[in-house]
DNA sequence: GCAAAATTATATAACGTTATAGATCGGGAT
DNA sequence: ATCCCGATCTATAACGTTATATAATTTTGC
């Protein structure tokens, strides 16, 4: 069996030389018209593919790009992905793909396998805002490449950073909730300790705290599994005192949030009002169909993406970016006026 | 700036040869035991790491797997790639995901790259059936690594393949549906021409075909963007005969097929019932809660990458092998009884 | 025509690793 | 002592490319 060739072979057959066939290839300084073609010509003849490991290795550039994200099974995570392809696609760089799975060990080893392969930019929402924090070597420099960290740890010292501006959204989703009477609003998400749902909640806790309210404060945290997030809402619905609406901070607490309303008989938005977060256009087939805050999800993904090859060009060199896009709130039918409330949840 | 630390330095500072150093990272010869903690600890010190491109060169092999979807933002496709994901964790291979957006160019554009990056092995859905059979060279092999096909393209010449049997699966919707006295059943599908569609409709074509039967076949169209699927099957549904059952074959095309009965104003199952194709954990949180073929998505995710790993590492020198893996049929709501017709649609 | 300048081409040394083949060194059998 | 053997270790040549510095060639200016 024949080896591949090489650009030698190539050389040879052109009847150039290495350096010479390498420039064509590259095409990134001027050649001949004459030596060109015969390099093309001898190219096609051969089937010749460059070896990026090789180019890799000696140009010290791989042109590979990460997209690093918790979980594509999220609706979320998949469409930022969609998008973040679609300006990779127009770009000289590869782009790939890997997942964390939310799990912090899972993600360093992954992480540290591909920066052994010299990626040449990282773009990534860590499983936790601080988690890329760990990438700095003996000297406290960071052993990673240019990186952009999107949706998670925003504002992380040392990191690009673009995200939507949650607490807007967390303000705006509650003060729709309490214009329609509700006082008692119960927020659900999977965990209480990334940048985004901080802001979230602490756009939720401004709103609570306006003058003339009395409302009451929860946060229901339920992991990121389906399961978990429904018994912590049931377990508040259950309550003597169940809220009279749920602000569900990730699409999946929306998801769980629905799925423990149906078990407990509830109707949506007759007994319960419900918001949720991100919003896709797929989304119109379900019903109930939520009112959500929506991300830009596009336009992280574009903004990110820009500032990563800004950085990677080397045209930026200051301080690191934070960027922060505005939600939009699109109410929908699973929100209306609180009601006296006319009977107790049924059994647990 | 220093450079980063090489072998050489490790060696250096170990007081040992490179090759020694070299033996004590890779582990794949017996070295002296003052040897190998000086290496480590020189390591440690020094915060060497190895550089896989300089490694994957020299070895011939680069420990990377990549796995090719259409579209992440599908479920079917998402779930997939996490229980594939799964597997890789457990494996000494590092997993990258890229997608084809379903375009045939970009998918050949992406492949290219990653195989000139030299990659062990590809686990691909491809956009199309034969589309990976382009990577030939002038002898008419394949410059493709170890490939498996999952999903489509099964039994595709020169490539193992991985599936589930969608002709049983098709044909198990359809005798339910029958069974229910549909007689007008109409198949939603993004496109027909995919193995796995194809085997889906051969199933529903032979439950048609059982004698004293006098049902009508319609196959409906409608492209992999929700609304030209919705579309399509609007069309069908403003006939002056429309079908009083839909078999939608994937599960986008059963997302556009509820949001089309609402737009026509139709009750699943009353005015018309509904089967759709793959099922997870939270559709059960949708409503209406879809009667579905559900692919056994883990079991395929495992036997592809068991089949992938076999290849690369020469174990089996066989002859293409497809695996066909049984669907299961789920019952639930949105299939009934088929009813007189009681009024026509309402308007276009 | 001829030097200077611009253009085009090349030989060669990296890039950081591992495979290969051979060197070194005790120690046990002869 | 001699020989041999297994256990360790090492020098060195790849792997396929591109950067660098230099050489060869052509063009330009006067």
């Amino acid at each position: 069996m024949r080896n591949t060739p090489t650009i030698r072979d190539v050389a040879k057959r052109a009847g150039v030389s290495v350096a010479t066939a390498s420039i064509v290839v590259n095409g990134n300084r001027p050649v001949g018209e004459a030596s060109r073609k015969a390099v093309l010509a001898a190219i096609s003849e051969l089937g010749y593919r460059l070896n990026s490991l090789a180019s890799a290795l000696r140009a010290r550039r791989s042109r590979l790009i990460v997209i690093l994200v918790p979980d594509v099974a999220n609706v979320f995570f998949a469409s930022l992905v969609h998008c973040i392809e679609i300006e990779a696609a127009r770009s000289a760089y590869e782009l790939v793909l890997v997942t964390s799975g939310e799990d912090v060990s899972v993600e360093r080893r992954r992480i540290e396998a591909l920066v052994d392969r010299q990626i040449d930019g990282l773009l990534a929402a860590p499983a936790r805002d601080n988690s890329l924090a760990a990438f700095r070597d003996r000297a406290g420099r960071l052993i990673l490449p240019p990186t952009v960290l999107i949706d998670r740890g925003f504002g992380a010292p040392g990191f690009d950073s673009v995200g939507a501006d949650c607490a807007a959204a967390g303000y705006a989703a509650t003060r729709h909730l309490i214009g329609l009477g509700h006082r008692d609003i119960a927020v659900l998400t999977h965990s209480n300790d990334l940048s985004n749902i901080r802001s979230r909640i602490a756009g939720y806790r401004r709103a609570l705290a306006e003058p003339d309210l009395a409302p009451r404060e929860r946060i229901c945290v339920g992991g990121h599994l389906l399961e978990g997030l429904r018994g912590a809402i049931e377990q508040e619905l259950h309550r003597a005192d169940p809220p009279t609406a749920i602000f569900a901070l990730t699409n999946i607490s929306a998801l769980a949030a629905i799925k423990a309303m149906r078990a407990c008989g509830l109707d949506i938005p007759g007994d319960i009002s419900v918001v949720g977060f991100d919003d896709f256009d797929w989304m119109s087939a379900l019903r109930p169909y939520l009112t959500r805050a929506a991300q830009p999800v596009e336009e992280c993904a574009c903004r990110a993406w820009r500032q990563l090859i800004q950085r990677i060009s080397g045209e930026e060199v200051g301080a690191e970016r934070a960027i922060e896009l505005p939600c939009s709130l699109r109410i929908r039918e699973s929100t209306g006026p609180v009601r006296i409330r006319l009977r107790a949840v049924s059994g647990a």
